[in-house]
Formats: structure tokens, C-alpha cells, sequence
RNA sequence: UGGGGCGUGGUCCAACCGGUAGGACACCGCACUGUUAAUGCGGAUGGUGUAGGUUCGAAUCCUACCGCCCCAGCCA
């Protein structure tokens, strides 16, 4: 007897199978039940009656919800059964009952979001969260595939480290041994950009942490990046990797994860343009944008949520703004040699709304300017030292960026908060569980 | 941190100008051989975030605190 998963029912029609998972629904009609299983890659219709199989029936009649059960039956095409195929049940055996007085408490009708976030480990099984986080998977895998291709190497950067990399107010400080202080890593360029001295083309992939105060739809304390970084590399190789990973991870998920996009109720229309190239502005082209539409933006103005939403709602793939005023970037960024004072760097915002989901640019090369801009920033230059060092010897040309996983996973989701797409969201004011 | 909103049975909500706190869902029972968050009938349990104040009387008005949501700033 094959022990299959759901998602793989459909190879499977007329033969007896079994499935491993838990009970998400019971209908009754009669003498006639219809449970829906679930088993994480997907949800089942199965029917059972009293009359032709008693034995399961009575095992399942009265079941709750959530129970871990292990079902035998013959898969059957029927347009009856929400999916398209059901399961007549053979057997049934139930390996934990969930106890009748501590009934599962996620139910299938609403529920408030405090509610939901106080179970999140337990709303994670429903069927909509599940898609999610396997959509999340997938534009993980795809980031992976698109880098390899192009011969940037994966190298890891530090999560404790001793200094910021733009700044000191939004750090996580911790307790390291003894009495020394460490904080917890607000982005891996820095590093990243040592690495890249090493091997030519690198990227890190992993958690960032930022203490800001931030309670909006598109924040976390705690998310995920991916940040290449390559020698002798200048931001329109920035932005062309940019585009093209981009391109790739969203096609990816459309070809891959169609149920999962389906269950999530994302209209993949609107996915489907998202193809290199992207449309390209510059900075003075955006606040002219602005200007028209009515925004009140002036030249050297910082982009808000209006701002980037007027802007991203003008194309219908995500958009890439670049040189922007020197005062409003990273220490490290370096200036336009035409015009100094802009910075060769660049944003990439999704469409609707979603936000800023790329950011990064041109790092300055030169040993004395960085030390100048250091100093500018009131950063303590020892705490930088081994970075001055990249300056020092054999220093070249050399960009890079970070593309945030969890905004771009809600941009492709269509999920209204990014909450939803890390399986343990980290948010002001909520670490648990 | 600023602005706005909200805290009522297990859950989601209602209760107007202060006057007996109610419904739906969930749960239990019965009926039903094709249900789609099944339906119909019946039943039991159980609640006004906390602390004060005004009042004959407070879920409702006032003050403080606690918690949550949304927006802004900052950012990915």
C-alpha cells in the first residue's frame, strides 16, 4: 500500500492509498461523513459511510478537530469534492485524539490578529498560512538557483557583530562573554564585501535585526536578506542582477507554486509581466514624477510610503529609482563622479505598494573618502578598522546590494501584512512564541 | 515616538440619549446517503481589560494605567 501525499493524490486515481496527517474538518450528512484531511502539502475531501464501512465510521464519527489520524482508502476522481479528487475510506486510525475538554482552538470562521499571532504556532497549519510559507520556500530555492547561475558563491556573515554598518540607534546589543557588548547583525554588507575581495562574486543569505521602532505592515525586528557583492562591479550590474533575480525568483514561483498562489488567492496576472528588464528612473526623474502627480516632493527629499506607492503604481512590474541625493544614503556610497552630489546607488520598490524590496549601489573604493564619510557619520572608525583594511589592499570598484525576502514574499503573495510570510514573525512588541 | 481607532462568553460581534448584557459560531443531543465554513430542530456552559470617579443606577460618561490595531517617521 503507497503511503502518498496529498498534493500527488491526483497520480494516483482508483488505487487504494494511504495518507498521514491530521483532521482539519468534519461534515456529517446522514449516515454519510465527509472529513478533510490535511498532511502540509495540501487538503482532501474523504467520505465514508456507516453502512459500508462501519468500522471507520464509527472511528471518525465525533472526531475533533486537529486529531492526528492515518487513513486508508481508494483515491477517486469527483466533481463532487472540493480539489477534484476524494478519498473513500478503508481504515482509519487516529494516532492522538485531541482532547475533547482542550479543544483546538483556531476554528475555520474569523479570528482577530492578536488571537491568531498569540497561536502562531499553531495557525501555521492552516491551509493559507501553509501556501505561504511554501511560496517562501520556493522564492528561497529560486534566489539560491539564480545566484549560483550567475557564479556568485554563497559565504555567511556574522550575526554578532561589534559595530553597525549604518548606524547605531536601531542595534539589538547583547551581552557577548565577560562584560564585552556585541550587537546583532543589522545587514551583512560589510562582510560581505571582504568576502567579495576573496572570491570575485558573493552573496550572504540570513537574518538581519533591527531594533527600529517601526509598526507598520511592512516591518519586522527580526527578517531575512540576501545581499550579493561582487568586485569590480558598478551599479548598472547592480541593477541588471537585480532585475534578473527579481525576474527569476517571481517566475519561478508562478511555475512551481500555482496551488499554493491559487490558495493564497493571488491574482498571478499581474505576476505574470514581472520580466526583466525593469523600468529605470532616476531620482530627478522621480521627484519631476512626483511634482506632476501633484505630491509635494522637492529635490533632496527622502521617498515616504506615498511617495513610493505614486511611483511604483505608474508600471505594472517593479521599478528601479537610482541616484539618489549623497546626504540621504549609507556612509559607504559612493558619490557620482559627474555629479558628487548624488550617490551611485539604487532602489527597487514592488508594485502595489509593497515597498522598497531592493537596496544598494556602488561602495566607495577610495581609502581617504571613506575615512572622510566615516567621520561624517559619527561612526567609531576602530570599530572599523579591519573594513578599512579592504581599502588598504588591492581595493577595486565593487557593488552590491540587499533584497529583503519577507517583503518581496508579501509582494508575491498579496499578503496584506509581511507577518504572514516568516513562519515566527518578530515584531515590535511581540516575541512570542 | 506622534496621530487616529478599539478592548463585551472559547471565538467573532450587538446593546441608540446611562435603566433586566444579547446574537452568531464553536460544544453536546436528535434528524438527514453527496456534504462544500453542510443544514434543520433542541440543549448546556459562559462575559463587559485594570484601578478609581460621577450617578439612585455605568458595557455606555470622566481620569489614569495596561493591551491590541491602523497610519506616519525610519528602513529591506
Amino acid at each position: 500500500m503507497p503511503v502518498v501525499s496529498i498534493q500527488d493524490v491526483g497520480q494516483y486515481d482508483g488505487q487504494e492509498v494511504t495518507l498521514r496527517g491530521w483532521l482539519y474538518n468534519l461534515r456529517e450528512s446522514g449516515k454519510l461523513l465527509f472529513p478533510i484531511f490535511r498532511d502540509g502539502t495540501g487538503t482532501i475531501q474523504g467520505v465514508v459511510s456507516l453502512k459500508d464501512q462501519p468500522a471507520a465510521f464509527e472511528a471518525l464519527r465525533g472526531l475533533t478537530q486537529e486529531s492526528s489520524v492515518i487513513v486508508t482508502g481508494r483515491i477517486h476522481a469527483d466533481k463532487r469534492a472540493p480539489g477534484g479528487f476524494e478519498i473513500q475510506i478503508t481504515a482509519i486510525e487516529v494516532v492522538q485524539r485531541v482532547p475533547d475538554e482542550t479543544p483546538y482552538p483556531i476554528q475555520l470562521k474569523e479570528h482577530g490578529v492578536d488571537f491568531l499571532l498569540d497561536r502562531r504556532h499553531l495557525w501555521i497549519r492552516t491551509p493559507r498560512q501553509a501556501a505561504i510559507l511554501r511560496i517562501r520556500a520556493q522564492a528561497v530555492r529560486a534566489a539560491h538557483e539564480y545566484m549560483d547561475s550567475q557564479g556568485y558563491i554563497l559565504t555567511e556573515a556574522p550575526i554578532f557583530t561589534p559595530a553597525a554598518c549604518e548606524g547605531t540607534t536601531t542595534l539589538f546589543e547583547v551581552q557577548y562573554i565577560d562584560d564585552q557588548k556585541a550587537y546583532l547583525t543589522q545587514s551583512g554588507q560589510l562582510y560581505v564585501e571582504a568576502t567579495a575581495m576573496a572570491l570575485g562574486k558573493v552573496y550572504t543569505f540570513g537574518p538581519t535585526f533591527r531594533a527600529e521602532k517601526s509598526k507598520t505592515r511592512r516591518h519586522l525586528t527580526e527578517f531575512w536578506m540576501l545581499e550579493p557583492e561582487a568586485a569590480y562591479a558598478h551599479l548598472e550590474d547592480m541593477m541588471v542582477l537585480g532585475e534578473g533575480l527579481v525576474s527569476h525568483i517571481v517566475q519561478s514561483v508562478v511555475k512551481n507554486r500555482p496551488r499554493e498562489l491559487e490558495t493564497v488567492g493571488r491574482d498571478v496576472t499581474k505576476l505574470a509581466n514581472v520580466k526583466a528588464p525593469f523600468p529605470r528612473i532616476t531620482y530627478d526623474e522621480a521627484v519631476k514624477i512626483l511634482q506632476e502627480r501633484g505630491n509635494s516632493a522637492k529635490w533632496g527629499d527622502d521617498f515616504g510610503g506615498d511617495e513610493e506607492t505614486i511611483l511604483s503604481s505608474t508600471y505594472d512590474r517593479p521599478v528601479m529609482v537610482h541616484r539618489y541625493p549623497t546626504a540621504l544614503k549609507a556612509f559607504y556610497m559612493q558619490p557620482d563622479a559627474l555629479r558628487p552630489e548624488l550617490a551611485l546607488g539604487f532602489d527597487m520598490l514592488a508594485p502595489e505598494g509593497y515597498g522598497e524590496i531592493i537596496g544598494g549601489g556602488e561602495r566607495i573604493a577610495d581609502y581617504d573618502l571613506l575615512v572622510k564619510r566615516l567621520r561624517e557619520s559619527n561612526l567609531p572608525e576602530e570599530a572599523f578598522g579591519w573594513y578599512l583594511d579592504l581599502r588598504r589592499y588591492g581595493s577595486v570598484p565593487h557593488a552590491g546590494f540587499g533584497l529583503g525576502l519577507e517583503r518581496t514574499v508579501a509582494w508575491i503573495c498579496g499578503t496584506e501584512h509581511i507577518r504572514e510570510v516568516i513562519p515566527f514573525p518578530r515584531m515590535l512588541y511581540r516575541v512570542y512564541p
